[in-house]
DNA sequence: ACTTGGCACTCATACACTGGGAGTGCCAGA
DNA sequence: TCTGGCACTCCCAGTGTATGAGTGCCAAGT
């Protein structure tokens, strides 16, 4: 259907209008690179390219530029994705290695991300469902309120206040604080609702309320942050781009968490790339952005995910490197740490 | 040097303007307000105010339109804080009253300062040196690793990992940590360093490494987390604006936390507020922006900043109302909690 | 059967020109 | 000190025109 040289062509287009982001015409094409055809050949193949919908004309007696269809084959089939420079591994290398804690590896990465890819960067905070705990603790702060921390193997700490109905002691507190954590060091987050329920029974008559207390804010902890932390970076890189809808309608989207959850898709096998482009995102609004996401966490186990939001018009090659390395690397320094 | 009647002429204009967005002339502003006057006296009085720098014509034969020192005299003088209706009110009682941790309490309040003024809002963290150690936990998480956890009163939660040279025991940890929460609970936060210093000499020599280390991070924690922590949201209602610098320059700006820390400014008295005009930002790039901003925190104690960016061309009156009203409440729920 | 050069055609873009209108500054008179 | 009148400036929108890039198609060449 579409042979040799034709691929060819479609991959000149899209390369060509990616760097220049004018329509390209047959002559340009023929000249920059070497087809060894001439401009009437390539007039008479983008014809057959158009027909089948790879490339499209923004007016008559312009050039072509590719359509979503024609990025997805360019993506599939005739490009290979662009590893980073040496120099761009030894900045993530010194970017990422002076982080102290999770929110600032989080911070860095986003930005690191967006600044490589000149693109919006997006990245999901890892998941506390895969994680386990690590250590529960369980802080007195007033007569009636106690703050519960939970602190997890991936380095994220939630924190929540109790309210109890009667004064509790210092006593009390360390004696539940003890139990908790026996019953739930290590234990994997999604095995805690079993592990922790028999609470009550454990303690001694007079804290039985206060446990149970505990026992219902942290059950709530666990089901209301299910809904992950994302944050996003580079917003300023989308400021020169002109989209065919409005900036307004892309900024919004960036700032609705929901949004952005489904922005990055699934949580698959971290080594895979997923890239959508333009119209297969469903999102109103961002119909003509495409999003390069991929998983990352330790041990090859997808903990959560990153990727980067920009205009369909974009290089796919670079952005997949870009994206691919950095997870890579984030991953090796969440199971360092 | 300026009667009566110019100044309200002054203040005509920069409602009308602010209002319209066009640029406002003597017949409408004669017409639209009832200044008693026929529009060639308007014109008389306009060229005045001109004189002064205080209006100035995009080009010849346009209307008027208010100078940053227009908006300076405007906001001094001629403008009232415009509180905000009812149904405001209760908006911001039930959108703040739901929070229930510090996180949630900043994010919400940046997402509905932004929604109720229409233009960017920037929250500051509560700030560290203001506030005291409620707890300090620590907790070993391998054999030469211990994590650092200091909760302070005002629900903040920082977090540090501490790697020691030799392994420690559960008992020993246990102990220093008794000790640490011993020297510094209720400690001022600015008070720590003083009294944590004798922390070595307390503990059983073979411990005394340990101390050290966890000495040197708590001391690091206190100082390099001294650079506050800032949020903004409703970057989308920048999309509409018109700047006459890039929108790229505003964004670029947002994602720096130096230059929002700078934009807050001093952290002064929380009842004073705080409108920089234009090109009284010293920063590059928001020169054609205003700020509006005020302290808040529990108690009328100035713990940390939050306000609002926008076009100098701003509902004033309006945007004030919101963010005093924001952070007194904000100011409410944090001393409640 | 494919490739090529030629040619007529289409349109977006840039540019110059125009008239209308909003708004101004100034002046003489009340 | 205010007002109406008037000439003037200059933005803006609309129109017309030339230009040039790019196309589609066709007939001839390989």
């Amino acid at each position: 259907m579409l042979d040799d040289r034709k691929l060819s062509i479609l991959r000149a287009i899209v390369e060509d209008y990616v760097s220049t982001n004018e329509p390209v015409g047959s002559k340009a094409l023929a000249e920059r690179h070497a087809l060894g055809v001439s401009p009437a050949t390539v007039r008479n193949d983008m014809a057959v390219l158009e027909e089948q919908g790879y490339i499209t004309q923004p007016h008559t007696s312009a050039g072509r530029i590719p359509t979503d269809k024609g990025y997805r084959l360019f993506v599939d089939k005739l490009s290979t994705i662009k590893p980073l420079s040496s120099a761009e591994r030894r900045a993530i290398e010194t970017f990422l290695g002076g982080a102290y804690d999770l929110d600032d590896v989080v911070n860095r990465t986003v930005r690191l991300l967006a600044q490589l890819t000149r693109q919006v960067a997006v990245v999901q905070y890892p998941s506390l469902t895969r994680s386990s705990v690590r250590h529960i603790e369980l802080v007195p702060v007033a007569a009636r309120r106690l703050l519960l921390v939970l602190i997890t193997n991936t380095g994220r700490v939630e924190q929540r206040v109790i309210e109890t109905a009667t004064d509790v002691t210092d006593d009390s507190v360390a004696q539940i604080r003890t139990i908790l954590n026996g019953l739930l060091d290590g234990q994997a987050l999604a095995e805690v609702p079993l592990a922790v329920v028999d609470l009550p029974d454990r303690v001694v008559e007079e804290d039985r309320a206060v446990a149970v207390a505990v026992l219902s804010v942290l059950l709530e902890t666990l089901v209301e942050r299910h809904e992950e932390k994302i944050v996003f970076a580079g917003a300023a890189n989308l400021a020169h781009v002109d989209f065919s809808q409005s900036l307004r309608d892309v900024l919004e989207a960036l700032e609705e968490q929901v949004v952005l959850m489904r922005l990055l898709g699934e949580t698959g096998d971290p080594a895979s790339l997923m890239v959508r482009i333009g119209t297969e995102n469903q999102m109103e609004g961002l119909r003509s952005t495409s999003v390069v996401a991929t998983g990352y966490g330790a041990d090859g186990l997808a903990l959560a995910r990153l990727g980067v939001l920009g205009p369909t018009r974009m290089d796919y090659p670079g952005t997949m490197g870009a994206v691919r390395a950095v997870a890579r690397y984030v991953g090796q320094i969440l199971a360092g740490s």
